[in-house]
DNA sequence: ATTATAACTGACTAAAAGGTCGGGTGTCAA
DNA sequence: TTGACACCCGACCTTTTAGTCAGTTATAAT
């Protein structure tokens, strides 16, 4: 029960690939057919097997409720099927900036990508509350509009920085905070500029939303 | 029939997160309690009505086969569950490499990403075929080994190239190929090297495999 | 007022799907 | 050579699920 064998490995390659194409988990009998077997037991036995090495998890006694796990995706070595956030079309490309300060290196890092998404290299451990740590890749969405909570890339006078916009009805009313209580939130001064909105985080090879 | 109603769209809304949270479609009975409902009729009139206008489709009879359509996915303004593709996590960073030639500008663009996967942003038309067209973004696993068929980022001696890698029995038995009958096929030369396997296409905002 | 249409009800049916039971076979290691 | 184990069979059962049928209600458009 600890190792997989060459039989599980080949049924949960059959779910991840029916999963790919067609968006949803195969029925039993689609797995039989796929192993080529004909008893719904040896289904069950796979799979029983496959949920103790924790690779899969069988949902409700409900039809079509497979999950592969994390590990699971691993020892297929593919990429869980996740949506990729980000997207949009239309938008002006935003001019390089150039940075200093507290992020320090984020300019040569910053990679027009297409349109008004592109993807970021950030330093510092000042948003490690918000799942963001030092040399994190980020996506981020160019915008002008925010609302409060969301995580925004904002240029100021010292550079451009990563934090999380606030706004409420107390003084200051407007401000960033950064997700670690060794900083200080930072108030709008006239100089400052928020750039966009963080949208997606690629965190040990995949791109996972922001919290 | 021709606009989508406040009540599809709460259906289709109810599909995309049950999909997005737990991996697949809803059956009826989850639909009916998420929109409060208590008859079957009802989703079925709702989900007829989406897939007349081509939001949704109803797969063969059969549970939870349910798949939303690009259009669905665009009315919902979220992008399609489709798999991020490009992990991985060991590997060394790939050096910078200095660019001219066909693909001329492909260096500037070049971005370490994060371990062995890059993005490049592609000139030029010589892999329209293929679904590369020209200031594409491409996602780039490096790697040393491929098969016939891979698309791959060459770097030969007047610069780095993508194409799609050939190698079989007949002379000159391995060379790069050009997806556009423009261009003639690339033999292999000494100071020429493989450097990785583009794996995605980003294609108005979203990763798409590569074909 | 009439009509069309979206949305819904409630009882029912048929098929699909998951699961059980009681076995069997082949392999490998102790 | 005897278990342990992975994997499999086939008949059967139960629940889930999609779908049908014959209507009703609400709303908006002509």
């Amino acid at each position: 029960m600890e190792k997989i064998t060459k039989r599980q490995k080949q049924l949960l390659e059959i779910i991840y690939n029916y999963i790919k194409d067609t968006g949803y988990p195969p029925t039993f009998e689609e797995m039989r057919e796929s192993l080529d077997v004909v008893s719904n037991q040896s289904i069950i036995d796979l799979l029983t097997k496959l949920e103790n090495q924790k690779l899969l998890k069988r949902n409700e006694a409900s039809a079509r409720s497979l999950t592969i796990l994390p590990l699971g995706n691993k020892i297929l070595e593919r990429p869980p099927l996740i949506p990729f956030l980000g997207s949009t079309t239309a938008g002006s490309p935003m001019e390089t900036m150039e940075i200093a300060g507290e992020w320090k290196q984020i300019s040569p890092e910053i990679k027009e990508l297409k349109n008004n998404v592109f993807i970021l290299k950030v330093f510092g451990d000042s948003m490690i509350n918000a799942g963001i740590e030092n040399e994190d890749i980020v996506l981020v969405k160019e915008q002008k509009e925010f609302i409060s909570g969301d995580i925004v890339l904002a240029q100021t006078e010292d550079g451009s920085t990563i934090k999380r916009f606030i706004s409420d009805d107390k003084p200051p009313y407007v401000y960033l905070k950064p997700e670690n209580q060794k900083y200080k939130n930072i108030v709008f001064t006239d100089g400052m500029e928020l750039k966009g909105k963080v949208i997606s985080i690629l965190k040990n090879g995949y791109w996972e939303p922001v919290k």
